[in-house]
DNA sequence: ATTAATAATGTTAGCGTTAACATAAGGAAC
DNA sequence: GTTCCTTATGTTAACGCTAACATTATTAAT
């Protein structure tokens, strides 16, 4: 079944036809509602391949993944899962690729910030067509969405301080990336805000890993008491920090409240789970999906640069007040 | 650049350039070189809508999600790359969807057994297009491939049997799927196999969580001395497992041997970490991919039912010989 | 009543590729 | 040297859709 068949069906022109399916409000609302139901009533399938042929679009968006990384990080697959979903509402579709070439028939890129490539990026801009990105970047040519590290791990610190805490440690890490100096910039905000005074003593940064995690608790365990509240910057060290106090005895979150920042799944894994903020991967890939749409249709938008808030998960790691 | 444009250069007929993209070994030696230099130096790219249309293909496979599980599902997550991986190679693309509709123009759908609905599964079938499934399931019209969870729940247990384990408890758990019964199984036929009897009472049947998994420990500790090894059915127990007996200060792997299996990343979130036996997930996604465009290519293939061994992964929560 | 604007529909041509059949040239067999 | 096969290449006609322009009918404005 193909549009002219149809056509011939309703007695109107192709074009007609084509309408309806495309831009509806540019037939007559009989014509319309004629051609929709024989449309339905056939079952009709519309040929995208076709479609994007007459329309010089590939309908494909290809999303980046470096072999460093690969694809097995939790943060990308979501991120991917966020984009796909999108995409495919809008009968795009994806293809995963590990290397920009010029000649990939596709109509842009997304990228993650977190599983990326300098050198990737830069080929994809020479291409021409529009790339988007999760995550923030100083680059006029490029849309990008990113979490408001910053906001919120204010709001985190708020929430540990609304909950009793007095004396409230930060856990960083080594990694070399904005959101640990824009959550740590958060943590700050937090204190100045709410008339506490800044303490470097209070700053602990180890690794980001488990293990990271269990080195911070071991260093602040000899100030329990005076420290009550932590706040982990990624989940992974708040696991650690908890399996740390936990294995010597600490109770969380009685003797001590812990927060985390991520929220990809690792933060229900401990006992007590973690209490975290989540990284609003899945609307900020969407979103950051339908941002790439918008240039296609129309190249001359104005530049995206969009922070979105992160969402507080309430678990079991901080004390009640 | 078009391929009328390089057939213009080469002086030869489009049809000829389009053998030299897509059947090489139909063009001689000497006009393949010369025309595959142009493309090259031209920076050709093949228009795939256009290819599509020609073939009357869509270049489009489905992957199918179901709203109740959604798409945050690690296992899902993986299954999602590992088919995204492959059909991207092969010029295919994806598109997710959580309704099987007749009017979606693609070339075949690809199922997880983990995530997935039979009315779904139903409606593909109708649609006549092939499908393929990870799993195991028992419909001659679709392709599917599992892990080997008999063979390689021997396998863990062999292996704690290896390490010095005399007598091993099995963790089940309530889930209604054909994985529970056949690493049961698994677990019998390695007993068997070195001489053990059978002993209903190390069989503990939980919950599918971290909580099943301390629950499990909490029975089993009165056992300790008697009981050496344990084999948990899923890692997400066997993290319960080992915290719940940490907690209550005996040693892993020490005092007791554990092997969860899995293997999606739980695994390391727990101390020690778990030495599990890791599905094949991505590896399973690939050749489903594959076995979806080998079947898309040529319908009156055999039907693919296979089974593929899992990896066992060596962790910190088994004691050493 | 004439002109202009708007709304609804149609005609034509082309998007870039490949399938199917057609042709030509070269070699082998008798 | 005719016949037959093989290999390499070419010609023609789709594949199913939509952009761009063209037409006609309808309404509004002067």
């Amino acid at each position: 079944m193909r549009i002219k068949d149809i056509a011939e069906r309703a007695n109107v022109s192709m074009i007609t036809v084509s309408r309806v399916i495309n831009t509806p409000e540019k037939v007559s609302p009989e014509t319309r509602e004629k051609i929709t139901a024989i449309l339905e009533e056939v079952g009709y399938v519309h040929n995208t391949a076709a479609h994007n042929l007459a329309r010089k679009k590939s309908g494909v968006i290809c999303v980046y993944y470096s072999k460093d990384m690969g694809l097995l990080d939790p943060f990308f697959q979501q991120f991917l899962v966020g984009v796909g979903a999108k995409l495919s509402e809008a009968n795009y579709s994806i293809s995963l690729v590990n290397e920009i070439k010029p000649t990939q028939f596709c109509d842009g890129y997304v990228f993650s910030g977190h599983n990326f490539s300098d050198k990737a990026l830069e080929n994809a801009k020479k291409t021409g067509k529009p790339v988007a990105l999760f995550g923030s970047i100083d680059d006029d040519k490029i849309d990008c969405i990113d979490t408001d590290n910053e906001k919120s791990a204010k709001t985190v610190v708020e929430y540990l301080l609304r909950n009793g805490s007095k004396k409230i440690a930060i856990v960083l890490n080594t990694v070399n990336g904005n959101y640990v100096h824009d959550r740590f910039q958060g943590y700050k905000d937090a204190l100045e805000v709410n008339g506490l005074s800044y303490d470097d003593s209070l700053v602990y940064t180890v690794d980001n890993s488990i293990q990271g995690g269990m080195e911070a608790a071991s260093r602040i365990k000899n100030r329990l008491g005076e420290i009550d509240g932590v706040f982990c910057i990624t989940d992974l060290m708040a696991i650690g920090f908890i399996m740390g106090m936990e294995n010597s005895g600490v109770k969380i979150p009685e003797d001590i409240s812990v927060v985390g920042f991520d929220g990809l799944g690792h933060h229900l894994m401990s006992k007590p789970r973690v209490t975290t903020m989540v990284q609003p991967v899945y609307d900020i890939s969407r979103s950051l999906a339908q941002c790439l749409l918008d240039r296609i249709n129309n190249p001359d938008l104005p530049r995206t640069k969009r922070l979105l808030d992160g969402k507080l998960l309430e678990e079991e790691s901080v004390k009640q007040k």
